[in-house]
DNA sequence: GTTCTAGTTTACGTAAACGTAAACTAGAAC
DNA sequence: GTTCTAGTTTACGTTTACGTAAACTAGAAC
């Protein structure tokens, strides 16, 4: 057991570029319990991992209640026949609201395909199209 | 060219499961912007279409202003060089952010199959592990 | 003719996720 | 010993994305 690094709150902040206050606001909800050291706040690798599972989570549009979920089942955590199977339905459907966004991306990077096709050909093809204005002037 | 159908603004609230208040402030947000007839509106199948990019945009954590970049990109738009220059460079951004996002999944993903499999385990392995309190009483 | 039903405008309210300012603490650097 | 520098608490403010209530309109059904 190497004792593991720590980082200040600051530290932190620099990494995942996110502010104090930010880091401070998922410690009152109940997402991060840093040690103290005096007054100070010391973090763990631990606390680090859920911050950027937090943040993860925030980039693809989860709410920081609905990450709450997520971090649940990284926790050992209690874990008698119900309280596992209540884990293994909500996991599912994490699984399945991924799979729906994965979908989304999908689509979405089809249609910026198509978009980026039109453009080419307006770009290439002369201006000898749509607005009759598109002339280099101005 | 044929009367293309035409949808009131609850059947669209039905169908994408949101309320006929979002829809209006769409509106007022200047992302949709119905055709009247007499007081009501009337939603052209131009204006369902951007309606789910916007709701697909945010199910990927775009915020209603970053949707806005990507909706004009499908306007046929004033396409100058500059602007179509632009345009392309919008673009990209946007394919960028998708592929993070992708990442991202990717690795919430992975994260949920290990956590699967520890669920898994502990489940089948009997209950000769961690919490020495995990027997069936309560 | 009134009573649904769906639609409308106006406007104040609200939850989430922080921003921002003020006033304080405490070690480090000079 | 004071002056940075980083950290802290407390608390009010702000933006986004709608919710919700009130008061009105207008065609349809009876």
């Amino acid at each position: 057991m190497s004792i593991s690094k720590t980082y200040t709150i600051s530290e932190l902040a620099r990494e995942f570029s996110i502010t104090t206050r930010t880091i401070r606001y998922y410690e009152d909800e109940a997402f991060l319990s840093p040690r103290r050291e005096g007054q100070q706040r010391i973090y763990a690798e631990k606390d680090r991992v859920l911050l950027k599972l937090i943040l993860r989570g925030k980039r693809l549009g989860f709410s920081l209640n609905e990450s709450k979920g997520i971090l649940a089942l990284y926790e050992p955590g209690g874990s008698n026949q119900h309280q596992l199977q209540s884990m293994l339905n909500l996991l599912r459907e994490k699984q399945e609201s991924l799979r729906r966004r994965l979908e989304d991306i999908e689509m979405m990077q089809s249609d910026l395909l198509e978009a980026e096709e039109r453009i080419f050909r307006a770009l290439t093809d002369g201006q000898a199209n749509g607005d009759p204005d598109s002339h280099e002037q101005n």
